[in-house]
DNA sequence: TTCCCATACTCAAGAATCTGACTAATCATA
DNA sequence: TATGATTAGTCAGATTCTTGAGTATGGGAA
């Protein structure tokens, strides 16, 4: 039950849909957590008949109708129980690092085309939240807006966010560098 | 399909018993990729009955009989068709940014108890990585290594898991300390 | 000498996640 | 004026991952 708290966590910033959840979760905007619409969906079905989330449904002229959500009271304590709990160590699970992994007994090729694009990828996804942060802290300076600011929980998951992005770049952009030069050089171990 | 070529990333290096495999990728040594015992040694009668990998019985005095297992041609070449295909991003799913990102509507004291817990499990592990780094290259400079060096695979993946743990470190410091920050000076927004 | 830990694995059941297809209307673009 | 993208969802099925329990032996500590 752990995408349950992410969607509580993420409905605390005001009323949302499924499906604009499903963009946030979706595009990684929500940079805490991952998940496709189908299972937002679902979960909020869920969430609403254990009462932890309240719906309404808003009639809309020229889209389809659509339900807005928010965090109960319920919820809320619920939320509050989790934080209280102990969390298990996240891990790293990625594809393209078990290519790495077996890039010297495979085609280096396709792999280091991989990481230019996952370089590029972070790239553009760090400038996102580079931006992000600044409309979160509005004209604020940062350590300000930390001290003093009255919503900062999406603020610093965006830091984390952001930090985790660049890391991947410089990575990605190093490591293909490296298997470049392998390639260009003669192999004498 | 992911942790098959995951397993098989990891029979690259020699031959293992499903244990020694299951600790790898239980404590975390596979910086790649994460798993528990049980699905391990269903993914290798996968594998087995697949002819990706092939496992030989080694009969034991004082423990009990093992099986070792290398990865075929097959499985090679099974790896390399996987590294040619696209691989989609990794996103972030971490119950403590779950926490974090709900910090200011709950009860800060547990997350900050996380956060300090957190730091210390992660520059434990960037410890034990470093170290791996250093047993992984020989007496050679890393530069030389990897230039010259005939298996860096794990190294490279080795290489962002010490970044990653890192930089988990740096921000779990930084906003315990934030939210200490906050609990210790009035809140004027 | 009793108890716990490490080695080495297996089985079953349940929860979570992903894949893919479907409905149905409006809006922008070519 | 087709075509595709966007909004707003639903349903079924497969795969993957986690939880929990169980088997069996030997070694070391209390």
């Amino acid at each position: 039950m752990a995408l349950k708290h992410a969607v509580l966590a993420a409905l605390l910033d005001g009323e949302y849909s499924g499906y604009q959840l499903a963009k946030a979760f979706d595009i990684g905007v929500a940079n805490f957590w991952h998940a496709l619409p189908q299972q937002l969906y679902a979960e909020l079905t869920r969430l609403e008949a254990e009462g932890l989330v309240a719906g309404r449904q808003v009639v809309q002229e020229t889209r389809p109708n659509k339900r807005l959500f928010h965090v109960t009271d319920a919820g809320l304590a619920e939320l509050e129980r989790f934080a209280a709990g102990s969390a298990k160590p996240s891990f790293i699970r990625d594809d393209l690092l078990v290519k790495v992994q077996a890039v010297d007994r495979i085609d280096a090729g396709p792999v280091i085309e991989q990481l230019d694009e996952r370089a590029r990828i972070a790239a553009a996804k760090a400038e996102v939240l580079g931006k992000l942060l600044v409309r979160l802290r509005g004209d604020r300076d940062e350590a300000d807006f930390l001290a003093h600011g009255t919503r900062i929980g999406p603020y610093l998951t965006c830091l984390r966010g952001l930090g985790f992005e660049r890391e991947t770049r410089e990575w990605c952009e190093r490591i293909a560098d490296v298997l470049r030069a392998r390639i260009a050089a003669p192999q004498r171990p």
